[in-house]
RNA sequence: GCCCACAUAGCUCAGUCGGUAGAGCACUUCCUUGGUAAGGAAGAGGUCACCAGUUCGAGUCUGGUUGUGGGCUCCA
């Protein structure tokens, strides 16, 4: 056999050796990280002979490949441990992805307890010190379902029946066969590290009608090295939690009495505010108008969106008590007779903008019509609310386009530009795209969603781009791109959206006048840029770990006078500092300079201007960053100068940036 | 909507076998006037989430409710 390896050498290799022989050849070392091997491109165990020529990459448990590998092998070893510990235990399956951890479903008629798992742990332990060979073969169906049988699995032959084909493959290690395709490390002594980090409630198939099963999750990797910085990284998260980080910094709590919705507190309301108008301030460059529409409408208006017939156990309904029992008072309608008027609090926006638009009779030349509005939201989210990331009650940076289809392209291209803009002054670099297509249930013509779809893809092509495709995960009222954003700690969250709708200007009857005279039906794009702020104050805490910057920290300056004999000269600086616009405090408490500092600092606040006796004599500061620099002693005008340079926001900096350069000659 | 766990001072948490509660931080007052991450003392602060039950007696045991957390599902 003849092997190609990535540096273009090519060696010859005994028929019959498998990967891991020819590693060993290559050198100990390579085959003590391998864990398993690549032939032309396709993932294969390390202890398969190789069948025929071709190119070989060997993976290491620190790629990223690799790291799938050891997961996933930990995840049987974990099946493994289970079925020892526990007499009976039916196992089911685990994760396709292996990319962020592991999981099995099982059943043992109980839940698991922390003992349970301590337990499985270090069953899981004994296994990899032992360095169990994983053993590989492959068998046909009918043998699988007999050995499945005998196991006294009951799980297993239904997977069976979905694979398709004649054979299938099986994993031994230790005591334990599982269905599996591989690949997998040669032996569990390769799994470096691993930790199980919970149990919880699953179902068969995600089902909550089949088997209730129990899952336990783990992550596993090369080394303990690298356990040992997931670990930190997972510290790391705790300890910027923004429920955490939001009651510590004074900016948000939550109340049982409200379940699920934030108190803004003010501070906390001040970030918010800046937030809203930051986004406010770029509206008028990207032509958007900004309207303020009802909290509570007729329930008509749900019914005529369909958000009463399909939307309704997420909505919340008013009634209106006076009515019914002023018209029993008036003698009008006897008990009960009443007739109630049903409300809903919206759940969005859009179905307040389509009544809107179509208060008025709208020609070809008032579109594009983009309809801003901050108007507060509220859902009946059933148990799955989470601090600020999923809320009943928000704000989004929302926004409709009404246009004709023509001027599709054009809305998608200007907001594309806009989220750019908005996520560049955030500091949130790493965004990914994702264009999401038609499902199979859906409303509209095909040639409207080709057309949509296409707009969509060129849009982006134009800009250079790079989008994923994900078919079929489109709306069923219109295709839509997702704008993902990374965080400081590697997490995505998606943040933007851009949806086109077919459905709601059809239901409302929506029509425009076209320079033919006739009428014509226009089309709706949804869209947001931060989604909904509350969920973006708690990304955004996140990310920033409540370093905000300086822009939008709710306190952007403290003078902190040394003695009390510097107070009167701490005032007339933060006098000045609030004529200049910055957000400045004195400290007036009897604290030490050091306990003033430190009372500063875990406040997160950017700048710091230390008057002693020495600044008043002098008449300046000396200035003290967030990151601990110490800029030392400044004269008033400069201090002034230094802390406004930070203090604007950056769409009106870049505005007077511009103006101050001048007309282009 | 489903499963599991948890709920003690403003916050973080201790509370043994069932015998009516503690610490640190924060807060208030007083002393201290100091030079870049915690000066000292005293004080106040609790229907142990809520409602039932078991018991001579419940923070502790049982059931329910609410809330929170983790997971599943959903997400027009």
């Amino acid at each position: 056999m003849k092997v190609t390896l990535p540096d273009g050498s090519v060696k010859e290799v005994p028929t019959g050796s498998t990967f891991l022989d020819l590693a060993k050849s290559i050198g100990p070392g390579l085959a003590k990280a391998a864990v398993a091997a690549k032939l032309d491109g396709e993932l294969v165990d390390l202890q398969a002979s190789i069948p025929k020529d071709g190119r070989v990459v060997f993976i290491r448990g620190q790629d990223p490949e690799g790291a799938d590998v050891i997961r996933h092998s930990a995840e049987h070893v974990l099946a493994t441990a289970v079925v020892r510990l526990f007499a009976g235990a039916q196992v089911t399956m685990g994760p396709a992805d292996h990319s962020k951890g592991f999981y099995y479903d099982f059943d043992v008629g109980r839940p698991f307890t922390p003992e349970d798992l301590e337990k499985i742990d270090a069953e899981m332990k004994k296994v990899i010190a032992e360095d169990v060979p994983f053993v590989r073969r492959e068998v046909t169906k009918p043998e699988a379902g007999k050995i499945f049988a005998e196991m006294g699995q009951r799980f297993k032959p239904e997977i069976l029946a979905w694979i398709p084909g004649e054979t299938v493959t099986l994993y031994q290690d230790a005591n334990f066969i599982d269905l599996c395709k591989g690949p997998h490390v040669p032996s569990a002594g390769k799994i470096g590290a691993f930790k199980l980090t919970g149990a919880a409630g699953a179902y068969w198939r995600g089902d909550a009608t089949k088997d209730p099963l129990q899952r336990i999750r783990g992550v596993a990797f090369a080394n303990k090295k690298e356990l040992e910085s997931y670990e930190k990284q997972m510290e790391l998260a705790k300890a910027r939690d923004h429920r955490k980080l939001g009651r510590e910094l004074g900016l948000v709590n939550f109340s049982p009495l409200a379940p699920a919705s934030p108190f803004f507190l003010p501070k906390g309301a001040k970030v918010y505010n800046l937030m809203v108008d930051y986004v406010r301030s770029l509206y008028d460059k990207y032509g958007y108008q900004e309207v303020i529409t009802p909290q509570i409408f007729s329930a008509e208006l749900f019914k005529t969106s369909g958000h009463y017939e399909n939307y309704a156990e997420n909505m919340y309904f008013a009634e209106a008590g006076h009515e019914a029992a002023g018209g029993e008072e008036a003698g009008a309608f006897g008990p009960g007779e009443a007739p109630t008027v049903e409300y809903a609090v919206k759940p969005m926006n859009c179905p307040g903008h389509c009544a809107l638009y179509q208060m008025d009779l709208h020609s070809f030349r008032d579109l594009p019509w983009r309809v801003a509005d901050f108007g507060r939201l509220h859902r009946a989210e059933g148990d799955a609310t989470h601090g600020l990331m999923r809320v009943r009650t928000f704000c989004q940076d929302d926004a409709h386009i009404f246009c004709a289809e023509d001027q599709m392209a054009a809305e998608m291209a200007s907001f594309v530009d806009l989220v750019d803009e908005v996520y560049g002054d955030f500091g949130l670099g790493d965004v990914k795209i994702r264009l999401a297509t038609r499902p199979e249930k859906r409303m509209g013509a095909d040639e409207q969603w080709e057309r949509a779809e296409t707009d969509l893809a060129t849009v982006l092509k134009e800009k250079g781009r790079a989008f994923d495709l994900a078919p079929g995960e489109g709306a069923f009222y219109g295709p839509k791109l997702e704008f993902h954003v990374k965080d400081a700690l590697d997490r995505s969250w998606q943040l933007g959206t851009l949806q086109v709708d077919f459905n709601l200007p059809e239901r409302f009857g929506l029509e425009y006048v076209g320079s033919d005279s006739a009428r014509h039906r226009p089309i709706m794009l949804h869209r947001a840029i931060l989604g909904s702020l509350e969920r973006f104050f708690g990304v955004y805490l996140e990310h920033t770990g409540g370093i905000f910057p300086t822009w939008l920290a709710p306190e952007q300056a403290r003078v902190i006078p040394v003695t009390d004999r510097a107070l009167a000269h701490a005032e007339k600086i933060r006098a000045a500092l609030e004529e200049r616009g910055v957000r400045a405090t004195t400290d007036h408490s009897s604290d030490k300079l050091g306990a003033k500092i430190r009372e500063a600092q875990l406040a997160k606040l950017p700048f710091m201007l230390i008057v002693g006796d020495k600044e008043v004599e002098k008449g300046g500061v000396s200035i003290r960053l967030q990151d601990g620099t110490d800029l030392g002693y400044l004269d008033l005008p400069a201090a002034l100068a230094r802390v406004a340079e930070d203090t604007e926001m950056p769409s009106h900096k870049r505005r007077r940036d511009t103006q101050k350069q001048g007309p282009v000659v």
